[in-house]
DNA sequence: CCAGTAACTGACTGATCAGTCAGTTATTCA
DNA sequence: TGAATAACTGACTGATCAGTCAGTTACTGG
């Protein structure tokens, strides 16, 4: 369908150039087509801007619902669901949620489309983090608490990655939050890869 | 000198507004002046944001320096700068940070101010945990990862408290701070409030 | 008190862009 | 097949705003 291709688009560029420089003329070039038919799509640009957010999100989820949904230990469901949120993985939208910070400061509709992310992201940290109390591989008193500081801690470390990128190495980075991880998990230092027995 | 009373207005409507939709006549009518004469001070919009930023960031600074410049003990020196910093305390800048991390996704100039601000904060706290590791307070191997950490942490929160103001309570950010901050420096968690012997 | 300079203004302009509109092409389905 | 509807376009317009410019007013030091 059209609008999605626009929604990508969309976000591909507020990705690379910020929803401040975002112009409506700059999706139809990216497309090839008409700068009116987005209009004729999304009849505002602030509209188009709102949805191109929420289906970044949706990708988002649907990703770490896939990284997530693994068979395996809690400790693997872990490493993935961290792997993916990280930003010294694959890297996600970072950019695209830093700018929804700023973004969302002023516009309550776009605040909700961060928000809900972020909720649905700590609900599925907290569930693995719950699943492997039950198993007996992690041990914390207050497993929503441990996702909500883990969480943050993450979010700091991605604005050090991405906006002030070099100042500190990624392996620091991912030293520290294995670090984190670990101490609130009551993980012993060696099990900070995965797979490891 | 008229410069600064600008400086001044600029940075109040960025935090109030955004960097987006700041414009140099709104910037005038705060001073009751002529947009020109913003301009003949300022050249360019750009210029005058740039400017506008440091000089908040120098404002944060002087602020900084006269919370952990006290004579105290290391405690109250290192719960001076984190009421000074952590976003549940007096809140300085923080949206004007947070505007900043986005727009220097894109402009090295303002990147480099946020950057500079960041270094000079987390060498303080380095600083402060590093004397409260000789005089005996704190205990930890790292003082500069520590001082990282802690950052970290409360960037992380702050964007909770900031952007999704009410998701989670402000006494709760706060005890998740100082939990962080009591970990990594050795405190026990009756030794949390300022002041206590 | 006056010359030189800094601060300041009002009126303007040129560029930018979101959004409109009248119309054309493609698709669907009865 | 043909009528209805959806997708799409080119040309345009109206509003917005940073920045210019030709001057005026205020200040300062000799």
């Amino acid at each position: 369908m059209r609008r999605e291709e626009i929604l990508r688009a969309t976000a591909h560029l507020i990705e690379e150039h910020g929803i401040a420089l975002l112009r409506v003329a700059d999706v139809a070039v990216e497309l090839d087509v008409s700068p009116a038919l987005v209009v004729y799509h999304f009849q505002t640009k602030d509209a188009l801007i709102a949805e191109a957010l929420t289906w970044a999100a949706q990708q988002d989820l649907d990703r770490l619902a896939l990284a997530t949904g693994g068979e395996g230990s809690s400790r693997d469901r872990l490493f993935a669901a961290l792997a993916w949120y990280a930003p010294t993985g694959s890297e996600r939208g970072w950019r695209l949620w830093i700018e929804n910070w700023a973004a969302g400061l002023r516009e309550p509709a776009l605040r909700q489309v961060g928000r809900e992310l972020d909720l649905v992201w700590k609900e599925s940290l907290t569930e693995i983090i719950q699943a492997g109390v039950a198993e007996g591989d992690f041990v914390t008193a207050d497993a929503r608490g441990a996702a909500w500081r883990i969480t943050a801690l993450l979010d700091g470390l991605a604005v050090q990655a991405i906006v002030h990128r070099g100042v500190v190495g990624r392996e620091q980075l991912t030293a520290w939050s294995m670090q984190a991880v670990a101490a609130e998990l009551g993980l012993d230092a060696s099990l900070l890869s995965p797979g490891t027995p």
